[in-house]
DNA sequence: CATGAATGAGGATTCATTCAT
DNA sequence: TATGAATGAATCCTCATTCAT
């Protein structure tokens, strides 16, 4: 993971991997078919981590708005203290080296908080109606508001983060946050 | 351009550079230090392309979110234009093969569209007043929605590219855009 | 040692090396790091090789001029028989290519032969007081003897090597061999 | 020169050698058939420097022995103040790179020289009589005098190159030198 | 005659992967 | 299952030499 992020994936030597995890080179190949392999199971494994982290913000009693705002603040801190993964994840989401069978997977994995967004277009909540836009749309400014904040670190207040939501849910939302009582 | 934005920098061979560009290998090294001198060249040649096609854009007699808008939409039209310069920088940005003097060098070339942003932070017209974040703000959203526009090509209408810069700009902006007659 | 002998370290490719070795050119870098490394490792493997062929010749209870006509006969036959290695040692005694750490490092091995000629000097024997200068002087006249007794073979009779000895010997001494009963 | 003395022939390329002499590369090429004539008709070049400031030495009204003593003493001062020219020959006097027709040409430039030696073994002066031993001898130890001299720089005076000589002439000759009296 | 850009074969080194132990 | 030495294809880069200007 930090090889990977740090370095990328052509300039780490799957030597260096096996010595940072105390393994010999052989024991890789025994664990993983191939270097891709490795890197799509790593990728797998970030996301799934991800994933249990964020899952417990879903909240069907909550409005929209609200369940947003939970996930933002909860993947902008857990990216911040895990940048490695922020920066791996950043890195690989469109690379080639992440096959389409893993993606696939993926995006399965994630569908709660699809559905998420979803149901807000289909409430009318949004200007934009495209799932896919809405979706690649959270993604860009959740990553641009973690990787500002690690550039530019400050208290880690509720407040900052709330702002930076506030700047994203204002132009995406119809109707702005009216009532900020989180 | 088009092998490093492909395949990305390490994979991508001067051999294979060099047939593509119809000279041998070492007429490359003749005219480049070393492949990292290439990349780095190539980045300031793209950047220096780009600020050429947005500086015409810069009418200090036009009010903020005219030309910012004029901004947006000639940046994503040249981006759209021009996908592997697209994939190319959004890869290398942040990269450590860019090396600092060539980030500075460009912070330079840059710095008319930065001060547009500064003024607007004077004027008061803006949520944030960071600059750092207003600029990387602008342009994750720039890629975005260029991302966005390539990936779901669709008309490439004005009227698009000004739904998107709304999305952007009511999130930015204290006073939305009340009158979009442009 | 054979090639770096006959061509010169420069004009030595690894690949040759590593065919003549019976070896891959990748085991080539797994045994050392680099080309500088091998032949420094080499370089220190023939002069410790020679080191212990000579090592027998000292003999405490023998004078000076006895000693020395030993280590004479026994250095100019090893080279003459090991002329690859002589050659070898001759074009890189000098070197840039042999580091300064393995100087160093055989300067100590070879501190029982150093001592020798120290107490020859101490003992007021030679016409030169200067250890660096009898060092090298000895160091000269036995490449010169071995490259002209393998240019001129003939004969590796005691006979010749003692007459080379004496006109070495003839030269440094203050007190030129009077009994020549080896 | 300088850079094959320095660095060694393969480690110098004649692109700096052609910045280093003022010219272009191309122009080495009008001049010097190749690498290698280059270095060939250099190395002319020296030896017949080197003939030209020995040449006045040699008188044949004066006796061997003092003949010898001012050719031992212009030889080795001319080589102290030409070290690159001194490093240089001992590199590649017995180098391949130096071919059999350039070493017949400048035996025969050398005649006079061993017609000098030639003589002083009819003349019974020397302990060995074969020519071939006798020139190589006394190179030798006008290199290992040179370079120790460089090593160890001192005044330069004719009394530490007489003592020199001394030794050197101690050995080969039957009758030592018996009056100093230069 | 001088130039220096272009050439492409050649060389040192790296590294994913294998396999005998 | 773990190991790590061995492999050799692949890569970046160098450099002697050519040749059009």
């Amino acid at each position: 993971m930090r090889l990977f992020s740090e370095a990328g994936f052509h300039a780490t030597p799957t030597s260096r991997i096996a010595k940072l995890s105390g393994v010999a080179t052989g024991t890789l190949f025994h664990h993983f078919a191939s270097k891709e392999a490795l890197i799509n199971e790593l990728y797998i494994y970030v996301k799934r981590r991800l994933r249990e982290v964020l899952r417990h913000e879903l909240d069907a009693a909550l409005d929209f708005c609200t369940q947003l705002l939970r996930l933002w603040c909860v993947d902008v801190r857990w990216f911040l203290g895990h940048y490695d993964e922020f920066i791996f994840m950043r890195q690989y989401c469109d690379s080639h080296l992440i096959d389409a069978r893993t993606k696939e997977l993926l995006y399965q994995d994630f569908e709660p908080f699809i559905e998420l967004f979803r149901a807000a277009i289909i409430s009318g909540l949004l200007k934009n109606d495209h799932l896919e836009f809405v979706l690649s749309h959270y993604v860009a400014n959740v990553q641009h508001c973690t990787f500002y904040m690690y550039q530019f670190p400050d208290a880690l207040s509720d407040a900052r983060l709330l702002h930076f939501f506030e700047i994203y849910y204002g132009g995406i939302a119809i109707q702005p946050t009216k009532e900020n009582d989180q």
